[in-house]
RNA sequence: GGUCUGGUAGUUCAGUUGGUUAGAAUACCUGCCUGUCACGCAGGGGGUCGCGGGUUCGAGUCCCGUCCAGACCGCCA
C-alpha cells in the first residue's frame, strides 16, 4: 500500500494515528539535529519529521540527502507539531517518520514547482508536467473540470444526450483552413479533422436525436492569440423542433447556472441587441458592457464649419472618457499616439475636455465654439470632468478604432472587472459578409444557417442587408457562443449555397450529404456552440486560456514539450505516396 | 503575411555614452544551527551575453541578417 491518507487531509484529530503517505518532496529544512521534510501531492502539503532524538541516526542521515521532487513513500505517526503553522491545513500536526522509501529520485527542476514559480512561459511549457504540479495550474485544471461537469449534468437533466461524431472527415473550401489527414488505404486522399462537427449534429437531427450535446475538439488551422488555439473545446449543442426564441431560452438558462453554481452570481433576463446596435453603439459585435462609454454619433453636430476632415467623412464618433478631463497634453499625445499604431490605424483624433467649470477645452477649438461643444457633450453622454474622444473616418474603420480605444481605455481605468459578469445576446446577424479579398459575399455565421424568411427576398438586390437567425452569446466582451436557426429543406440550402458562389454541381459534391439528407424529412433545428477553453478562462477571471489546457500549444501552433510539429521519415512518406516539394 | 516587445548564470532580471575581471536575487553544492514553514548564518560552483556577419583600437551595448518567444493586426464560416 502506496498511502493510506492524501498529503492534504491529517488534522489535529488524527493523532497518534500510523499512517502511510506518498508524495513528491517539495523542500528539505536540514536543521542539523532534526530536519523537516515537506510532501505534496494533488491534495495538499504534510510536513514529515526527523530528529536526533526520536529518529534513527540513519534515517534522519537519509532524510537530508532528499533532493526536490524525489518520490517519496513514508510510514510514521501523527504528532501535534511544538509550532502550529496557521497558514496551512495540515499545520497543526507533522508525521514522525519511522520508515522511508525512495520511490523514484528527481533531478533538479528547471524552475521552482512554487505558486509564485520563478520560471517564465516558455521553460513552464517545455516542462508542463512539472507545471502542472503547481497549485494555479493545477487548481485551473480542476476547475475546468468542474466546469465540465456542470455542463454534462445539466444538459443531461434537461433531456440532451452526448453523441460523440467523426475526426477524420471531409475538408470543405468555407470558413477556416483544414487540418489534413493522409490516408494511407485510400491513395492521394487526405481527411480534414473538423472545424466543429456542425454537419454531423444536423444529421443526428435528421436521425431524431432530438437534443444533442458534445464537448468535443475542434481544429482550425488559423493564426494564434491569448485565447486561441489550433485545437479548441467547444460545447456544441443541437436542437429539432425549436425556434431562435426556443434556444435563447434554454441556453440564456444553462449560462445563468453556469454562473450562479461556478461563481455564485445570479443574473436576471439577459439584455438582448440586435448585431446593427451593437455596431452602432459599441463598434463591436461583442461589445463588453460591464461598463458605458457608448459611442454618439456627431455627424449632424459637427458639419457645415470649416472643418473639412469632419465635413468630409462618412463617419464622426466619440465616446466620453470617465475623468479623462484630467489628462494631460502629454497623456492625451500618447493616446493619440496608440491610436495612431498600424494594430488600430487611425489617422488621428479631436478630443474635448469637459472642465469642471463648465467649459470646453478641444483640440479644434478654432472651428467650433462653446455651444458645438456642449452639443458634442450631450451626444456622448460626457458630464464635467469626462473627456471626449471622437475619431471621424469610413464608418466600419472607424468604429473599430473607436472600439479598440474603448476598451483599452476601459482596461487603464479598472472598469473591467473580472469578477463582474454582464452577458449579453446579440442577434440578427447579417447572413452573408462581402469579402474583398475573394470578391464574393461569404457566409457570416456558415452556409447552414437560415435566413429570416422576410429578409429572403432581398437576397438578390441587397445580399449584404439580410439577416439571419444568428445569435452570438457575448459575455464580458468576449464571444462565448454563437449559433443559429438552420436550413432544414433542400431548395433553401440549394439557394444559399448559389448565393454564395457554388455551382450546383460544386454543392453536391461538398455537399451533397446533407442535401440527400434534407430529403427525407429533416426536421427544423437549430443550435448552438460554445468556446469551452474560454468560457471556463473567463469565468476563472483570465484572459489568456493557456492555463486552462493541460498540454497547450504556442503562440506558432508548435508544442514544445513533445516538439510537435515535426518532420515524418521517407518510409511514413512512401507509404503515403507522398513526395515533399520543400 | 505584417507591427511591436523581448532573448545576458538552472531560473527571473539589471547592465549608464561602446571602455578594467559581466552583476543581483533565487535555485544548486558544502558547513553550522532544536521548532522551521519565503527559516537563518558562513562559504562555494555556475556565463558561447540566442545565432551569423559588419562598424570600431575596443561590442552584452551600435548596424544588417537570421532564429526563437510573447502581444496585437490580417486571418479565425
Amino acid at each position: 500500500m502506496y498511502r493510506s491518507h492524501t498529503c492534504g487531509e491529517l488534522r489535529i484529530s488524527d493523532i497518534n494515528k500510523e499512517v502511510t503517505l506518498s508524495g513528491w518532496v517539495q523542500r528539505v529544512k536540514d536543521r542539523g539535529v532534526l530536519n523537516w521534510v515537506v510532501i505534496r501531492d494533488r491534495y495538499g502539503i504534510t510536513q514529515l519529521v526527523f530528529d536526533e532524538e526520536r529518529t534513527p541516526a540513519a534515517l534522519l542521515e537519509r532524510s537530508k540527502k532528499l533532493g526536490r521532487e524525489f518520490v517519496i513513500q513514508v510510514k510514521g505517526n501523527v504528532i501535534e507539531r511544538e509550532s502550529k503553522n496557521p497558514n496551512m491545513p495540515t499545520g497543526d500536526i507533522e508525521i514522525l517518520v519511522n520508515e522511508l522509501i525512495i520511490l523514484n529520485q528527481a533531478i533538479v527542476p528547471p524552475f521552482t514547482i512554487e505558486d509564485e514559480t520563478d520560471g517564465g512561459e516558455d521553460i513552464r511549457m517545455k516542462y508542463r508536467y512539472l507545471d502542472i504540479r503547481r497549485n494555479p495550474v493545477k487548481n485551473s485544471l480542476l476547475f475546468r473540470h468542474q466546469i465540465a461537469m456542470q455542463v454534462r449534468n445539466y444538459l443531461s437533466n434537461q433531456g440532451f444526450i452526448e453523441v460523440e461524431t467523426p475526426y477524420l472527415i471531409k475538408s470543405t473550401p468555407e470558413g477556416a483552413r483544414d487540418f489534413v489527414v493522409p490516408s494511407r488505404m485510400n491513395e492521394g486522399q487526405f481527411y480534414a479533422l473538423p472545424q466543429s462537427p456542425q454537419t454531423f449534429k444536423q444529421l443526428l437531427m435528421v436521425g431524431g436525436m432530438d437534443k444533442y450535446f458534445q464537448i468535443v475538439k475542434c481544429f482550425r488551422d488559423e493564426d494564434l492569440r491569448a485565447d486561441r488555439q489550433p485545437e479548441f473545446t467547444q460545447i456544441d449543442c443541437e436542437m429539432a423542433f425549436v425556434e431562435q426564441e426556443d434556444i435563447l431560452n434554454i441556453f440564456e438558462g444553462f449560462t445563468r447556472h453556469l454562473l450562479k453554481e461556478i461563481k455564485g452570481v445570479e443574473i436576471g433576463d439577459f439584455p438582448r441587441m440586435t448585431y446593427k446596435e451593437a455596431m452602432k453603439t459599441y463598434g463591436n459585435d461583442k461589445p463588453d458592457i460591464r461598463f458605458g462609454m457608448k459611442f454618439g454619433e456627431l455627424n449632424e453636430v459637427t458639419q457645415h464649419k470649416e472643418f473639412n476632415v469632419f465635413n468630409d467623412a462618412e463617419l464622426v464618433v466619440g465616446i466620453a472618457v470617465p475623468g479623462g478631463a484630467s489628462y494631460t497634453r502629454k497623456e492625451i499625445d500618447k493616446l493619440i499616439d496608440w491610436i495612431k499604431r498600424p494594430q488600430v490605424g487611425a489617422l488621428g483624433m479631436v478630443y474635448v475636455k469637459c472642465n469642471e467649470d463648465g467649459t470646453y477645452k478641444s483640440s479644434v477649438d478654432k472651428f467650433y465654439d462653446q455651444d458645438d461643444l456642449a452639443k458634442w457633450a450631450k451626444v456622448t453622454g460626457a458630464k464635467t470632468g469626462d473627456l471626449i474622444c471622437v475619431l471621424s473616418g469610413q464608418t466600419n474603420k472607424v468604429r473599430g478604432q473607436l472600439s479598440a480605444l474603448r476598451m483599452e481605455l476601459a482596461e487603464r481605468l479598472g472598469l473591467r472587472n473580472p469578477e463582474e459578469f454582464a452577458p449579453l445576446w446579440v442577434v440578427d446577424f447579417p447572413l452573408l459578409e462581402w469579402d474583398e479579398e475573394t470578391e464574393r459575399y461569404h457566409a457570416m455565421h456558415h452556409p447552414f444557417t437560415s435566413p429570416k424568411p422576410e429578409d429572403i427576398s432581398l437576397l438578390d438586390a441587397k445580399p449584404g442587408d439580410v439577416r439571419a437567425n444568428a445569435y452570438d452569446l457575448v459575455l464580458n466582451g468576449n464571444e462565448i457562443g454563437g449559433g443559429s436557426i438552420r436550413i432544414h429543406d433542400k431548395e433553401t440550402q440549394a439557394l444559399m449555397f448559389d448565393h454564395l458562389g457554388f455551382t450546383p454541381e460544386e454543392a453536391k459534391e461538398q455537399f451533397g450529404f446533407l442535401m440527400d439528407a434534407f430529403q427525407y424529412g429533416a426536421p427544423p433545428h437549430g443550435g448552438i456552440a460554445f468556446g469551452f477553453d474560454r468560457l471556463v478562462a473567463i469565468l476563472g477571471g483570465q484572459e489568456t486560456i493557456r492555463d486552462f489546457i493541460a498540454f497547450p500549444k504556442n503562440n506558432s501552433g508548435r508544442d514544445v514539450m513533445i516538439d510537435a510539429p515535426a518532420n515524418i521519415d521517407k518510409e511514413q512518406l512512401a507509404a503515403l505516396n507522398i513526395k515533399l516539394d520543400l
